[in-house]
RNA sequence: GGUGGAGUGGCCGAGAGGCGAGGCAACGGACUGCAAAUCCGUCUACGAGGGUUCAAAUCCCUUCUCCACCUCCA
């Protein structure tokens, strides 16, 4: 059986063959930490983390590298529309960042570079490549280097377009440019800009360009060669492209399969032209479980775009909690299992195995809980449990295992008002009890409140209580 | 202008020449004191118009609508 994963670059399904076998080296793009993350950031996130767990199930042993950047232009507006340093900026942004993550149950990257600290290996590539030939400073001084397009016939393989087609950048003829394509590896410290988002170079103090990060960084912890890039499908052109030429101009082979995760839409665009993008994960975890919405952004394939809807987000979280509900009951059953010892259905694994097909996989899983809970009619067996720890082995796959440690007490927590409610039941009933003058009954009833902790007033407005201690 | 993607039943969402994924909702039945949950069953589809084929959601042509990217983007 082997596993097999659309690359973008080919635009077709290939076979997954490792560069060192048993081993997987993915690269996904982390966020510019320009403002918190909304739904679309997080299903990047949740896709790569699906992938990773299925690569570990496979039995690879994963290296996964997300990059922060944490300057560039958008970062240092900020600063300016804020009135906060760029990094104290950045940093909250990252922060947000691993707040969303764990919410939404992704593991953690086995590491996660940040654009700043990664200045000297920025400076090598670019040195390499105007070695080469394939860069060169600004002619106007400003200690601006570019990438030189012209220089490499190659530019365009992985969007899979002609340089001639184009739109020509419509700031390049100010810029010193000598092809308007050309984009920027660095860009020249400006007057005016913070001199703390400047660093120096032999060309000159400036900052990195967009895309000279990831290189840098994924030549550093990958190695020249790695296996997966991945990210957005919206940088596929042209953080991608750019990564893509500079580091094979460099003469690195650079990735071997590219996979980007559609869009999530709202509203019928893209989420971040969307003004003020409402559905920030912070937000979003408010009003649903996190779970749920993991659920609703995990059950699509990860090529299809996601028009949100909140009805859309609603119905996942009902489809999901009838599997939750299964597990829930068949665990009170059984007095529990192991799922690392859970086998996956087989179509399940199947469907995994190509592409990622979750919706497939699903379909498999919902079998699975049918079987069981007819299994769950005759109570605790053999069969119920291993069918039980073969569906939290398949839910952990997909980071939905409902009583996974980390899902606990995830989700506004609802208890008091519940508790509210309870007392106020009591008390009605007391009320009743004192109205007939069955005085036996009601002081029973404030007994009973007093012994699980609650106290009982009765006061000329009506009664009040508290919880004592 | 260039490069891609999408349009599927009330809704979500797969599939990519034959045997109609799955879920949610609805309806019928079983179970239940009543509910809930669960199980069994039913129903509704492939944007439009042509064509190829024994057979088309799937291939071809025409057409409509929508989305993404073309140097800010996950």
């Amino acid at each position: 059986m082997t596993l097999r994963l659309y690359d973008t670059a080919t635009r077709a399904v290939r076979e997954f063959v490792p560069v060192t076998p048993g081993q997987v080296g993915i690269y996904h793009c982390g966020l510019t930490v320009q403002g918190p993350p909304h739904l679309g950031h997080i299903r990047k996130e949740v896709t790569f983390d699906v992938l990773r767990r299925w690569f570990e199930f496979r039995g690879y042993c994963v290296t996964l590298v997300a990059n922060i950047t944490d300057i560039d232009d958008k970062v240092l507006a900020k600063e300016t529309e804020q009135d906060e340093p760029w990094w104290s900026i950045a940093y909250a942004n990252e922060r947000a960042l691993h707040a969303a993550y764990a919410a939404l149950g992704c593991l953690a990257p086995t590491y996660e570079p940040r654009a700043t600290g990664h200045i000297p290996e920025m400076v090598e590539l670019m040195a390499q490549l105007i070695e080469r030939g394939h860069a060169y400073p600004a002619d106007d001084g400003s200690g601006d280097v570019y990438f030189d397009v012209r220089s490499w016939p190659d530019y365009g393989a992985l969007s899979h377009q002609r340089l001639d087609d184009m739109e020509p950048a419509t700031d390049a003829a100010a810029r010193g440019k000598r092809d308007p394509r050309d984009f920027a590896l660095w860009k020249g410290h400006k007057e005016g800009e913070p001199v703390t988002a400047s660093w120096p170079t032999p060309w000159g103090r400036g900052r990195p360009g967009w895309h000279l990060e990831c290189s840098a960084m994924v030549g550093k912890y990958l190695g020249d060669e790695f296996d997966i890039h991945g990210g957005g499908l919206d940088l596929r052109f042209p953080h991608h492209e750019n990564e893509l030429a500079q580091s094979t101009a460099a003469g690195r082979p650079f990735a071997r399969y590219w996979m980007h995760n559609a869009m999530l839409n709202l509203d019928g665009e893209k989420m971040s032209k969307s003004v003020g993008s409402p559905l920030l994960v912070s937000e979003v975890v408010k009003r649903f479980r996190p779970i749920d919405v993991r659920y609703y952004l995990v059950a699509p394939h990860y090529r299809s775009v996601i028009e949100f809807t909140e009805a859309a987000l609603q119905e996942a979280a009902t489809a999901f909690q009838r599997i939750e509900g299964y597990v829930v009951r068949a665990t009170e059953v059984t007095a529990g299992v192991d799922p690392a010892t859970g086998e996956p259905d087989p179509d399940f694994t199947a469907a995994m195995d190509d592409d990622l097909a979750v919706p497939a996989a699903l379909a498999a899983l919902q079998g699975s809980v049918r079987e069981g809970n007819k299994l769950l009619v005759d109570g605790d067996s053999p069969a119920l449990a291993a069918n039980l720890a073969g569906v939290r082995r398949m839910l952990g796959l997909l980071g939905l295992d409902p009583l996974d440690p980390g899902w606990q007490d995830s989700g506004p927590d609802r208890s008091a008002e519940v508790v509210d409610g309870l007392v106020t039941a009591l008390l009605d009933q007391r009320h009743d009890a004192r109205a007939r003058r069955d005085f036996a009954a009601a002081d029973a009833i404030r007994d009973r409140l007093r012994e699980a902790g609650v106290e009982v007033e009765d006061t000329p407005q009506g009664p009040r209580w508290t919880v004592a201690g």
